[in-house]
DNA sequence: CTATAGTATTTTGCATACAAAAATCAAACG
DNA sequence: CGTTTGATTTTTGTATGCAAAATACTATAG
């Protein structure tokens, strides 16, 4: 258009800006979403749009039926109960392998994230969800960082629908926060103390609590998040 | 170069071209890899092999470093005992699962593929190699199947597809090939009894099983578990 | 001969163009 | 009034062009 010298990454700034749009309910679920709209609300042009499209479409934020509708990605509880088991099955060995190849650097970062998340636990403000979801998000990463299996990395990220996470998020209680901050804590501390089964069962223990949260949600209607 | 609009979906061929490739070895670990090159051999534009590569990129088997070189992921020789710890996990509880949903077609199409595969146990020919083969794939399928967990499938058929062609015939030994059709006839049973911890016990057998061959076989080739 | 600086060549990221598939709309028909 | 069919407009998939970043190359200095 009249941008020509652009430095600022555009796919990553189309796939936040969606991104966010999804997840503060600009975008409502089982919406259709065009590359056109999108590329022409943004500035950009259709190709940075279209891969973030794809991300997020990889990521479970968005999904194509058949032929031309791409929408909001709309998701049933039975597979979020899903993917919380198969989250809790890959994770669990991640975590057991982390306690064993983590290094000192990996543990000081899943204390600091820990800590961060503790530090706005609960939540008082929009702000404090999307610091707590940030932070849970990058400490999950680095524990599958610190297991040293790409190939389990792989398939975690395709395992995790991070759309579906994301936006159940709202649904904990200030309690089942509190008992996840808790629950980091403990998994940095195994993993720390170099203990692997110690580290899978909690990681165990978190991710069945928060499967069975996931159920829970699901008698509710849900307002989208923040 | 001279081809009007293609309508055979370019970038599903440029993705299974490149990762046919890279299972296959013609394109090495480590090599790097450029979208123009890909799409000059492919006879295709970049956009497509780009799109195809993002996808290769995302399910690990290409990897980005820094600036502009990205190349074929680098498999380690450990990882082949991982890839059968996450199937031992993700598989042992599609059995389990399949114990709970499967339908009575289900259960008896395992029967009938137990039994035929038992029937040419052990191999006496080529073709008998084959067809254990044939019926050994469909197996694993059908519990898939009866798992009604489409994440759970997705997972899986990578997770199997990752490095592990179908070049592994002369890995098993008889008494291996004996051990493994009697595998199938347990995992048959536990299922149609709806037994989910048997189902899953004995999967979790049949796999490490075939993990210890694995490692028995050096660090060469990758059988697939029959 | 090695190291380094400067240049030339790749390689990617983004924009744009165009054709085919799909969706939308409208008119004809029951 | 509802349904179907045909034309019109979106919308996507792919190709292509261009500029900037990164790599490879070359020549020069030490």
């Amino acid at each position: 258009m009249s941008n020509p010298a652009q430095r600022t990454a555009a796919t990553d700034q189309a796939y936040h800006a969606i991104r966010s749009d999804i997840l503060s309910g600009t975008l409502k679920e089982g919406e259709r979403i065009t590359e056109q709209r999108m590329a022409e609300n943004l500035g950009l042009s259709r190709t940075p749009v279209r891969e973030a499209i794809s991300k997020l479409i990889h990521e479970g934020f968005v999904e194509r039926g058949t032929g031309y509708t791409t929408r909001v990605a709309h998701f049933e509880d039975e597979e979020l109960e899903q993917m919380f088991q198969i989250r809790k099955l890959l994770e669990s060995y991640g975590a057991a392998r982390a306690a064993e190849f983590a290094t000192d650097e990996q543990v000081e970062h899943l204390k600091e994230l820990s800590a961060e998340m503790s530090a706005h636990t609960p939540p008082k403000s929009q702000s404090d969800y999307k610091i707590i979801s940030a932070a849970n998000e990058k400490f999950h990463r680095t524990i599958m960082e610190a297991a040293r299996s790409p190939r389990l990395s792989a398939l975690i990220s395709m395992a995790v629908n991070v759309g579906m996470v994301a936006r159940m998020y709202h649904l904990y209680s200030d309690e089942d926060l509190i008992r996840s901050a808790a629950h980091h804590h403990e998994i940095t501390d195994a993993i720390a103390a170099r203990s692997p089964e110690w580290a899978a069962s909690v990681m165990s223990s978190h991710l069945l609590a928060a499967a069975s949260m996931a159920a829970r949600a699901g008698q509710r209607k849900v307002p989208a998040a923040f």
